[in-house]
DNA sequence: ATTGTCACTTTGTCATGACATTCGCAGGTT
DNA sequence: AACCTGCGAATGTCATGACAAAGTGACAAT
């Protein structure tokens, strides 16, 4: 019910009051601070507590809710939900889930070249069909073990670069840098069997079950700046997502 | 640039101001009457049109982004995204998914009975391992072409159910009218292959791709309510996601 | 014992006002 | 021609205030 938490907020930071105040609930609630079922204070008296006005406290609630970690209901109150709650997906790629959990990783460029743009990738680029656009493939390791065989398309006129580069910093990175930022990512996941070549490169068996995930990213002024078709080893990747009203 | 919109507020509806104004320009945005790339009015001038305050049009504009529809930047200006969207996941249930859009779907229940926890399911419920809970298997189809195979469990304080009941409505509707309601579901997506019994039953052949998806449902308490491991043949069904920073 | 009513609590919705931050552009300076 | 500066425009953040709707529990009436 009450809750002895310990939370300074630095309000000449350039982090909103929202997100700090989130960002601290949600550590609380991970490490076990509040544990699962804890009912919350009121909206009012946690915006009192932290001196903020209530929609900046609903506005921090409001991402508790949607990352799953608690449960809100008129006339009831908030509570912390009863399941314990997996990390969820985000905009990040791939690179940067695995780089905060600390595994070594290692990318290998196994293509680089320029294609003419099929229809499907035409498609999802917005572009003509046999437009020029950059195709590079390859493949990510954890701790040396192969994990995933990556396919990305990128249109020239969005960014240049080199498998030295590309190997180094991962693609979003890579991207981040040439100046393009990432504000959107429509994603289809799925499932397929490797062949003989993605098995030998995937260290599994032909007819191994992999994940398919299919991304189109989009950057801030909403257009296609690169898609890929990328496929995972099943037995050591799946996606996370949390679903709310 | 400019807009004609028409759009009418019914402000004696329950249904809140900021859901309808979504409501209607995600309708305007898919039926074209807002084409990719269009560049919207501003904020405040959006609220005067609709009579309404900045924050509920703003809180409308969120939900668009949210969805993957728009985008915004400050100091420029909010768009309609480039790239085609597709319909976004909701936590409604594969049943719910499939006859909004029109298509004509049979369950067949394999097998209903009450089993004692497994230590996975235990924990994915918050039960002790060995305590009872309803096991059900179904085998969906559409159009008489079979889809999915889902095997769900259920705690008997939760609702019981029978064999009939669950041909009908689909299970989450059950649920919904024995009075729990859902809030949130944490969700992961992965791949698997096909093994004799699963063939036979999805129509395909041993081997064959297969994505898997399991879901844990909570109420409105944050208590876990159900839980699924689901099997859907991959050439007929996929998971799409929109990701926005 | 059941039902209905009422008060209270808590979240949901909406309005108004203010200032900060960022972007793009025009215009002037070097 | 290139660079810098300042201005306007748009979204981002935050505060205050108010009422609505829904759940909970106590109490009274049937």
């Amino acid at each position: 019910m009450s809750d002895q938490l310990e939370i300074t907020l630095d309000r000449s930071s350039p982090v909103p009051l929202y997100h700090q105040v989130a960002s601290a609930l949600e550590q609380a609630i991970r490490d076990g601070t509040l544990p699962p079922e804890t009912k919350l204070e009121n909206e009012i008296d946690l915006a009192k507590r932290f001196n903020l006005s209530r929609p900046t406290m609903r506005q921090a609630m409001d991402q508790l809710v949607r990352d799953g970690l608690v449960v809100r209901r008129r006339g009831v109150g908030t509570q912390v939900v009863g399941a314990p709650v997996r990390r969820n997906l985000r905009l990040s790629s791939l690179y940067d889930d695995l780089q905060t959990e600390g595994a070594v990783q290692r990318t290998e460029v196994l293509s680089l070249e320029r294609v003419p743009a099929s229809a499907d990738v035409a498609e999802r680029l917005q572009l003509r069909v046999g437009e020029e656009v950059q195709h590079v493939v390859r493949l990510r390791s954890v701790d040396e073990r192969p994990l995933a065989l990556m396919e990305n398309w990128v249109p020239p006129h969005v960014a240049e670069f080199s498998r030295e580069t590309l190997a180094a910093g991962g693609l979003y990175n890579l991207l981040r840098t040439a100046g393009v930022d990432f504000r959107m990512a429509h994603q289809r996941v799925g499932a397929d069997v490797a062949d003989a070549r993605q098995a030998k490169l995937l260290g599994v068996e032909t007819g191994d079950p992999l994940v398919t995930m299919d991304r189109t990213a989009l950057d801030s002024g909403g257009r296609a700046v690169e898609c890929g078709h990328h496929l995972y080893r099943a037995d050591r990747y799946s996606f996370d997502t949390t679903l709310v009203n």
